[in-house]
DNA sequence: CTTGACCATGGACCTCGCTCCAGGAGCTAG
DNA sequence: CTAGCTCCTGGAGCGAGGTCCATGGTCAAG
């Protein structure tokens, strides 16, 4: 079977050779096998792993996040991996839902800016520098925070 | 008028008080005020800022992009600051796109899972692990990277 | 006036996710 | 055999976003 070194993985998953060994380093990505001389070899298995790893980080999800994710498909407990899935989905929607509340948020005020004139009648430099707590995504509250006892 | 001092600040934003300083010595928020002995005195209108700060900052804004949103409320320019929200806006609803795709991935992968059975026949874990490059966001050929030349 | 909470500064340190470098060894072509 | 590449390891450095600490000044209550 044909297997890849690592320059050769990393080009072909557009990613630089020490983000490999990095990746290495941090658990997520180990080589196949290793030649006596201790230069790594891959597989196109690996390759599937980077490219995942590559679009899992694009949407977000930290190395810590791919990683726990990865871990799933190692030990092969179908029910579990099923619910990590939908925990994964549940954060997913958490966060699109707060984007879109600031999405209508950004929208009206943008709606009702006028575009010219007194800066003191445009909403949105109101909602920014605000007096009141009228700026994006009102219900706040929330944001915990480990620096408090 | 009634001025807080930093901590009584730092409590309300339920921020700590070291973020209060670093933010500004990130410049994003000044004390309206100083004691003769040094003391920094915020009034509401700070605090309202910085809550803003840490909305944004939860909804995936870094500091320098909250820094550019907030100099807008400065050059009273009305157009400019409604252009900025505008890109803003598409910048947010691109986010949205984005995670809308991986959540219909998931979802897609959730729903074929049987959730317990033959691991090979898990479609959540042959996404994973795949040798296949269809996990999560198929049409890819995105995520451009500074490594590369 | 003393005590204790609060605040100031400057600088060290931390996690993430890389990125680069030095020094050396392996592989391949001419 | 010599070049010229790829690759190895270990460690340093970087930017973002904090967090912590030592040392010392300030303020308000008792």
């Amino acid at each position: 079977m044909e297997t890849l070194g690592i320059g050769a993985l990393a080009k072909r998953a557009g990613v630089g050779i020490d983000t490999v060994r990095y990746y290495e380093r941090s658990g997520l990505l180990a080589p196949k096998t290793r030649l006596q001389s201790g230069y790594r070899r891959y597989s196109t298995a690996e390759l599937a792993r980077l490219r995942f790893i590559r679009r899992a980080q694009a949407l977000g999800f930290s190395l810590k996040e791919i990683r726990e994710l990865l871990a799933l498909s190692k030990d092969r407990d179908v029910a579990r991996v099923k619910r990590a899935a939908q925990a994964k989905l549940a954060d997913v929607e958490q966060r699109i839902g707060a984007l879109k509340r600031v999405r209508d948020g950004l929208a009206v005020l943008i709606a009702a800016c006028p575009g010219h004139g007194d800066p003191t009648e445009c909403p949105i430099l109101r909602a920014l520098g605000g007096e009141g707590p009228d700026a994006l995504d009102p219900p706040c509250a929330s944001a915990p925070h480990p620096g408090a006892p």
